[in-house]
DNA sequence: CGACGGGACGC
DNA sequence: CGACGGGACGC
């Protein structure tokens, strides 16, 4: 493809040995541009620089060499599995879709990979591939010396003073370079920023994609690796992009993010809008791996139902891209980057080359695993009257990726067997082994189980129905809440350290059965559903309502909603900081036992990752990152004088209190954190969190916001206090200021014979459509806890 | 029931 | 050392 002359090449390299110097130099401003005031010398460089963050897992970033199956927590969404990228795309791939250069993969050890990746040297982008010249060794390429990220939205008047600082916030900038016209010297709405290490930049991804709006700007910036980054740094190049329909109207992007929050780690989310900026109810999320947007699919498509919204949401693998008139060819000339039709599958490159359709990623096996089990196997499956998996999914594309890729996955997360599932599977998937993979993650016994279908009734195929929707059935149940816990988890390989809570060992038993889940998971909440069963195989009367049996057992354990909010809190804040702090301690020594027991049977790698991982986010989320782990992360991540003009960083900037955490409740009802900044979620709560709650008592005894609409509600249905640190996340955009999201999974606080929604969800807009379902709904609320997802099955609606 | 924004490499 | 034609949808 479009490989640049040698000479072009050579001009990089040796620019990168240019900048590689001047990051040994420390030269924190490399360019001579004109140095913004803001941008005078940062007292906290050192914590800062590249040096240091090595020095935190200097063995960590390989994002090279080791396949993360999962991508570690900080780090940038997310490896994608690799397959080489060869070209053949026919699909016109969005220009979206992967980058545009449709490049190679690095040399990453995963899945097999049918087309040999050009050597580094060769996978120069056009777009430059600094170290070209430095050979291939990870060593090397950790050594990379800049990332660069591109950003998007950025009105053509913006200067370099005034966005500079906004990108200082989150780590050094080495360079800052508007983009403009060569002859009208007019700028083209971007930029392109060059931070040291890829942890900076995925800060500043984190914190400022669709987040900030310079000034001036119609819309908040777009931050993103450059294109041919994201392969150079090996984090893969091909994006997941799941549609998403049924989605009320009124949410933000921010929401849709939550919502697939426990999945895995998103590149964007974008939302169709009509002209008057107005929601059309459908949108877009791009999954950096296949496993997240697939685990996304079989958790909520046609399962979450949010609320004002008759319809469960309609999640699945995007079309391609339609091009628009008069736009060239598929961008990526061959099909993006990332999918090479197997060698020996003969999978047709069209489906193969499209990374929305599942396709071989490893490229091998079965090319059928998708299919089979769209028409009668899975059966529409629970997105059953939403056009199940069966339309979406050409027949030939064979997710033989599925396989492979989780299969090394578990392998990496060391406690999950496939045998546990294996023959369990019926013959549905042509691939069982994919099959069971993703979407058979309860025990044959329980997938057989007829107590589970009562609440089903739409589908064709109770036995196959998907993981969540099962959950729901079972959930009903829930005295295990300790070991659902345990079962599903984060994607963060980083859960591991929360071992203490989620008891992710003993777990494994239950593990087992849904052993192959997707890596965001170790288990599938399909594991509670299951042990639900077991205990109460027809019990589900409680929710008859909304066939959310997961709304009341939703929490496992609840907390203990005293009277009075604040006690509430009090204790409740207290037990996790308590809590935390163990689990901090426990944490690394049980990762420790981990690799060890783990070591054997895998590569040690991901566990490398694990590690790093951890270590990553204490340092992102702290200022320093040395003390993340006894400093509060709580501390804004740049103690930079530089303060951007009117940045929002700079008004939150006075206080540390910020958390990015917030606390959220799962599909299937499980509470989970997530942090919006890392893009991190996890089962249990961030001591982060924890102390920023603790540190919000002080000052603000009351929780401001939303009181009215808790007090409308029993004492007991309140939701946790949110209001406070939601705002000073969102603080950048329009877009998120409004609602406190923190609310959204926040309804289930086992109540009484309220189902979980009537409880926390105030109520949107009271959306009296279907009667139905909204006659459950706790009337009266305020609309403003515009979070107000209703959990219900899709039979739901009758 | 909704299907794709908007920009891309300066010295 | 070259770079994308031509048709365009029904369930």
């Amino acid at each position: 493809m479009m490989e640049r002359h040698r000479g072009d090449r050579d001009r990089d390299r040796d620019r990168d040995y240019r900048d590689r110097d001047r990051d040994r130099d420390r030269d924190f401003h490399p360019q001579p541009r004109r140095p913004s005031r803001f941008t005078d010398g940062p007292p906290d460089e050192q914590n800062r620089s590249p040096g240091n963050y090595r020095g935190g897992f200097s063995s960590g970033r390989r994002a090279f060499e080791s396949p993360p199956r999962q991508p570690p927590v900080g780090d940038n969404g997310g490896f994608y599995p690799p397959a080489g990228g060869p070209p053949g795309g026919f699909w016109p791939m969005g220009g979206e879709v992967g980058a545009p250069e449709g490049g190679f993969v690095n040399d990453l050890p995963g899945p097999p990979r049918p087309m040999p990746p050009p050597p580094p040297s060769v996978t120069g982008q056009k777009r430059g591939f600094p170290f070209s010249g430095r050979g291939s060794s990870p060593e090397h390429f950790d050594g990379k010396s800049f990332v660069k990220l591109f950003v998007g939205s950025v009105p053509r008047t913006v200067t370099e003073q005034e966005i500079r600082p906004l990108f200082e916030e989150q780590g050094k900038v080495l360079e800052v370079a508007l983009i403009k016209d060569k002859r009208t010297g007019q700028q083209q709405g971007c930029c392109f920023i060059k931070y040291a290490t890829s942890e900076e930049a995925d800060r500043a991804i984190r914190a400022l994609h669709n987040q900030y709006t310079l000034p001036g700007g119609l819309a908040p910036v777009q931050v993103r690796y450059a294109d041919g980054e994201r392969e150079r740094l090996g984090n893969g190049a091909v994006e997941y992009k799941l549609f998403v329909g049924s989605l009320n109207k009124l949410v933000t992007e921010k929401e849709v993010e939550e919502i697939f929050a426990p999945y895995g780690r998103m590149e964007d989310v974008y939302l169709m809008r009509d002209e008057r900026k107005q929601s059309r109810g459908c949108g877009f999320v791009k999954f950096s791996s296949k496993d997240s947007a697939m685990a996304a699919i079989n958790a909520l498509n046609g399962i979450f139902t949010m609320r004002g919204c008759d319809q469960p949401l309609i999640v699945r693998f995007a079309d391609p891209k339609r091009p628009r008139a008069g736009e060239p060819r598929a961008g990526p000339a061959f099909g993006g980057p990332g999918f090479a039709p197997s060698p020996t599958s003969g999978i047709r490159p069209a489906a193969a080359s499209n990374p929305n359709i599942p396709g071989p990623i490893g490229g091998q096996g079965p090319p059928n695993a998708w299919q089979p089990m769209s028409p009668q196997n899975l059966g529409p499956s629970p997105s059953a009257g939403i056009h199940g998996f069966g339309n979406q999914f050409p027949p030939r594309s064979g997710d033989t990726a599925i396989s492979s890729t989780p299969g090394s996955h578990l392998g990496a997360q060391g406690n999950l067997t496939e045998g546990s599932v294996g023959g369990t599977v019926s013959a549905a998937a042509t691939s069982p082994h994919n099959f069971k993979q993703y979407f058979s993650q309860v025990p044959p016994s329980s997938q057989q189980s007829q107590h589970i279908s009562p609440l089903q009734k739409p589908l064709e195929s109770p036995q196959h129905f998907p993981p969540p929707l099962q959950l729901h059935q079972g959930a009903g149940t829930y005295t295990q809440a300790p070991t659902s816990q345990a079962s599903m988890r984060p994607h963060n390989p980083q859960t591991g350290v929360q071992a203490p809570y989620s008891q992710p060992f003993p777990s494994q038993q239950l593990n087992s059965s849904t052993g192959p889940v997707p890596p965001q998971f170790n288990v599938q909440p399909s594991a509670t559903a299951a042990m639900a069963l077991q205990h109460r195989p027809n019990a589900p009367s409680s929710m008859t309502n909304t066939h959310m049996p997961t709304s009341t057992p939703q929490q496992p354990l609840p907390y203990q909603q005293s009277p009075s909010q604040i006690t509430q809190m009090l204790s409740q804040q207290r037990q996790t900081l308590q809590a935390s702090f163990q689990s901090s301690q426990l944490a690394f020594s049980q990762l420790q036992q981990q690799v060890q027991m783990m070591q054997p049977s895998m590569q040690n790698q991901p566990l490398q990752q694990n590690f790093q991982a951890s270590r990553q986010q204490s340092q992102w989320t702290g200022a320093t990152p040395t003390t993340a782990a006894s400093a509060p992360a709580v501390a804004l991540p740049s103690e930079s004088p530089s303060t951007p003009i009117g940045s929002a960083a700079a008004a939150a900037r006075p206080a540390p209190v910020k958390c990015n955490w917030t606390e959220h409740t799962s599909p299937d009802g499980h509470k989970y954190y997530y942090n919006s900044v890392t893009r991190e979620s996890r089962w249990v709560k961030p001591e982060e969190l924890a102390l920023y709650e603790q540190q919000q008592q002080k000052p603000a005894v009351q929780p401001p916001l939303n009181q009215p609409s808790l007090q409308a509600i029993p004492n007991q249905q309140v939701t946790q206090t949110q209001p406070p640190q939601f705002q000073t996340q969102y603080r950048h955009t329009e877009q998120f200021q409004n609602p406190p999201l923190s609310s959204m999974y926040q309804a289930p606080r086992g109540v009484g014979n309220m189902t979980a929604q009537e409880a926390s969800y105030p109520q949107l807009q009271a959306p009296p459509s279907s009667g139905n379902d909204i006659a459950r709904f706790q009337q009266g609320a305020q609309p403003q806890a515009t979070q107000d997802w209703a959990w219900k099955s899709n039979s739901g609606g009758t």
